[in-house]
DNA sequence: TCTTGACTTGGAGCCTGCTCCAGGGTGTAG
DNA sequence: CTACACCCTGGAGCAGGCTCCAAGTCAAGA
């Protein structure tokens, strides 16, 4: 699979696809004798993943790091699975974090619509989270 | 209130407060007869909404935009009520892409508890969202 | 009055995470 | 053999969002 086919199956710029390869985000990806990449499944199912990861916020750093370990076999496991619940942890408390901003936000534009022009000030006052 | 008291009370650094006021992202601080900023319970609470907004992920652009518009008056209601609809449904999209990222992770995590060493390749295969 | 510490502005610098070249090789159709 | 599309690398550039700093003003205690 070439470069160009893998950027339209899963939407992600060639330049990225290289750019995550050259940072250590992706494994380094098979070559034709012509030194152009060839994807493979098993290829893909790492852009897959780390497309997944990188839309849900987790940082590029962890996931090199993570990637890094995964090449070094099966001793890392460890290491790996503890990464994962880090990272997971971590998403969990920015999800909950939004999730209150989202209460928020709904409370405020329910004032604006229920409050005729001239509150102003008060709108400001439903608390947001301190 | 001094910036200084500010800082600490909304754990914000006294630089980024500043920044934020020099780029309208807060309205203009009161100031004392020497220049000093004098913050009112008002600015303070508009600190604790652009805390909270940007904690969430909303961009400094939309807020700027909501801010200005707001010291423009009453009669920019409807678009400042326009604004947080819109981010509020790009917020939450961004929570229900995380949520389901948080599924896979714990899957993931579950089949590092569950499987022996040896299973490398099958790890990833659990299928990240495409 | 002098010192010390907090405050001011404007601009430069930095970090993350891409995104965009320039310069050059490859491969296939005509 | 020529075209033309597609691939390569390495490095520069960019956007967002701070963060730091120099040079100078202000204030409150010794």
């Amino acid at each position: 699979m070439t470069i160009a086919e893998v950027s339209k199956r899963y939407e992600i710029p060639v330049d990225t696809l290289r750019y995550y390869e050259r940072i250590g985000l992706l494994p380094p990806v098979n070559r034709a004798k012509s030194g152009f990449r060839d994807y493979t499944e098993g290829d893909c199912q790492w852009v897959s993943f780390i497309k997944c990861m990188r839309a849900a916020g987790i940082q590029v750093e962890a996931l090199i790091d993570y990637v890094a370990l995964f090449q070094q076999g099966d001793s890392t496991r460890e290491a790996r699975r503890q990464i994962l619940v880090e990272q997971k942890e971590l998403l969990q408390g920015r999800v909950d974090e939004q999730l209150r901003t989202l209460e928020y936000l709904e409370r405020k534009i329910q004032s604006y619509d229920q409050w005729n022009p001239g509150a102003e000030e008060r709108l400001l006052g439903l608390r947001a989270a301190e």
